[in-house]
RNA sequence: CGGGGAGUGGCUCAGCCUGGUAGAGCACCUGGUUCGGGACCAGGGGGUCGGAGGUUCAAAUCCUCUCUCCCCGACCA
């Protein structure tokens, strides 16, 4: 049994000044965690407990289609040069070098690792298909770790990869982890919803990601009330309504327009007097290509053309071009591949590559410009603009393709849905992805396949943040007093307060209480500490246990007081009940939890 | 990396502008009174003011450099 007078749980009348997040103030002055430096934290014992129980859940479902292992977090360079992401994944890595000078890295994923295995042991499709999973801490240098737990360099990751012989074996890999994924999450109590993601860069053909809206969170999630359609605004897509306001004039050849000082697309539009939909916006990039196997990295102009009421995503055209990095253009570049100045930049005049990512300049035009007439832009001269300029007639692109970010309010994409798209802010808790051959391909993993030949396997990789779950818990499940976890993750299920330890008969009725629970096979924390009992309740209220007895007042009579610390609410139980009645209420939890999403 | 802010007992902060050798509340220790929503009284311990250098008779305070942390933008579990 866990008594708390002898127990460090070090809990906090006030939160650091620097705490913001809801979580971060909790978990900090609930005493789970403390913070050691930026975006690295002591788990406490609370704290430690509840990750535990995480891990136990994660752990349990995992099981049910994988394998566990356990890889080193240190990691030698050379597998990741196979890939060619010792380079690829830039400062985000954690590299050092031991006494001899060899270089080492400390593990941010474990594709190549997972890989390297699969590349020495397997020979036969007949060892396939593979789900091999681990419970890990990962590194990675954060260019900005913020938010308590949330952004982090160095947590705890569950992560599973997968070797199929075919795509349609990936596919049930994908389809597995999507089931367990559900559970595992349902069973930690979190509201979470599956959202489509980018696939990024890394050549994935389909990636998933689970999401609990929170404020705290640093995503954006597009979706759909109607037909529940749900994706990460990097990614998600929405139907347009056709521009109708009155075209400027005719269909008359594009028309030097002198412009004095409308550097904004809202002065333009002003100007004009047409809405900054019809008028074209402009952002330069430099484009950063990694180069192909041996070959150094180089960068490339890009000028990204779309509707001035539009935002750029960034990920989309990345994406679209197949570049790894982006940088805004500084003015010196916007001169050499536009030749004209930030504010008045324009299509008309430049010359695109055939090719995306060649010596030129690549222009990438939004796909909402496509079919529009007279439209007005930059002149690439200083306070000239462009009139009655029509894409295709007036100036060519290298390619098109979706690179704009969706707006809530704009229709839903599905056929004839008509829903109208809501963004919220949400984190990330889970990923699931398929890879494909990239990493199976580029170092080296073969199998032979029924017919004795040698084939590539189709990997996937599947990701959840152990920290991510206790931290979206607790933003979901928190008012001014603390917080509240499920039963099933935290760190105790009951707390019993023993509102006054000098008092012979609460003493003993808690000491009693508290075993017949833990007999019950619940966790219990015996509150024995000699305070008074507005400083237990403060705590109880503070540090996440569901479930609250006070053995006090009615005890003389064989009663306790059972709290519910989700709903505040408290009800008078006798004595002889309260074991029976606690069971079942985090039995019932439980039930809720296993239907829920 | 760009922009903004902050480093003073464990926590929250005052003092800095206008140099004179460090303070409050909470927390902690001792004793007493209290005892169902963060008690009260009395006594006590604890800080070379992030670090280095400089100016000065004298620096928490002024100057220079530096480190760390937080927040806002580009990355991801």
């Amino acid at each position: 049994m866990h008594r708390w007078s002898k127990l460090f749980i070090p809990t906090l009348r006030e939160a650091p000044a620097d705490a913001e997040v809801a979580s971060h103030r909790f978990l900090i002055r609930s005493g789970y965690i403390r913070q050691l430096g930026a975006g690295i934290y002591n788990y406490l014992f609370l704290g430690q407990r509840a990750i535990n129980k995480i891990i136990g859940i994660v752990r349990e479902e995992m099981d049910q289609i994988g394998q566990e292992f356990y890889l080193p977090a240190l990691l030698p360079k050379e597998p990741w040069e196979q890939s060619g992401r010792w380079t690829g994944m830039g400062d985000n890595m954690f590299r050092l070098k031991d006494r001899k000078g060899a270089e080492l890295c400390l593990g941010m994923t474990h594709e190549e690792i997972m890989t390297t295995i699969a590349k020495n042991e397997l020979r036969s499709y007949k060892q396939l298909p593979q789900i091999w999973y681990q419970i890990q801490t990962k590194f990675r240098d954060e260019p900005r770790p913020k938010s308590g737990l949330l952004r982090v360099r160095q947590f705890t990751m569950k992560d599973a990869y997968s070797f199929d012989i075919d795509k349609a074996g990936l596919d049930k890999s994908f389809e597995l982890h999507d089931a367990v994924y559900r559970k595992i999450f349902s069973r930690c109590g979190l509201k979470f919803v599956a959202v489509e993601a980018d696939s990024g860069s890394m050549g994935g053909s389909q990636s998933q990601e689970f999401m609990v809206y929170t404020d705290a969170g640093e995503d954006l999630i597009a979706s759909c009330p109607v037909c529940g359609y749900a994706a990460n605004t990097e990614k998600a897509t929405s139907l347009l309504a056709p521009v109708t306001e009155m075209e400027p004039t005719g269909d008359g050849k594009p028309e030097l327009v002198f412009t004095p000082g409308c550097g904004a697309i809202a002065d333009v539009a002003a100007f004009f007097k047409i809405s900054p939909a019809s008028d074209i916006k402009c952002v330069a990039y430099m484009a950063l290509k990694r180069g192909a196997a041996g070959k150094p990295d180089s960068w490339h102009g890009v000028a990204a053309f779309l509707r001035g009421d539009h935002q750029v995503n960034e990920t989309k055209l990345l994406g679209a071009m197949g570049a790894s990095e982006l940088r805004t253009m500084q003015a010196e570049e916007l001169t050499q591949y536009l030749n004209g100045p930030a504010g008045f930049l324009g299509p008309v005049g430049v010359t695109p590559e055939a090719k995306p990512l060649e010596s030129g300049l690549t222009v990438v035009v939004d796909s909402s410009l496509e079919d529009r007439k007279n439209m007005v832009c930059g002149a690439n001269k200083l306070d000239y603009h462009l009139r009655n300029v029509t894409p295709g007639r007036d100036f060519s692109w290298t390619l098109t393709a979706d690179i704009r970010t969706v707006n809530e309010g704009e229709s839903c994409p599905k056929n004839g849905c008509g829903g109208k798209l809501v963004v919220g802010k949400a984190v990330e808790i889970g990923h699931i992805f398929k890879l494909g051959y990239k990493y199976s391909e580029s170092m080296g993993a073969r199998v032979l396949d029924v017919n004795g030949k040698e084939v590539t396997p189709i990997m996937g990789s599947y990701g959840i943040g152990i920290e991510r779950i206790l931290t979206a818990a607790v933003e979901q499940s928190n008012d001014k007093n603390g917080f509240w976890l499920p039963a099933s993750i935290a760190p105790f299920t009951v707390v019993v307060t023993v509102t006054n330890m000098t008092d012979a008969l609460l003493k003993e009725t808690g000491e009693t209480l508290a075993a017949e629970l833990e007999a019950a096979g619940l966790d219990v924390l015996l509150d024995d500490r000699d305070e008074r009992a507005g400083v237990k309740f403060k705590d109880a209220d503070l540090i996440g246990i569901p479930y609250r007895i006070n053995v006090g007042k009615k005890t003389a009579e064989g009663k306790v007081e059972l709290v519910t610390r989700a709903t505040s609410t408290s009800v008078d139980v006798e004595l002889s009940e309260v074991v029976a009645l606690v069971r079942k209420r985090v039995e019932e939890d439980a039930l809720v939890m296993a239907v829920g999403e």
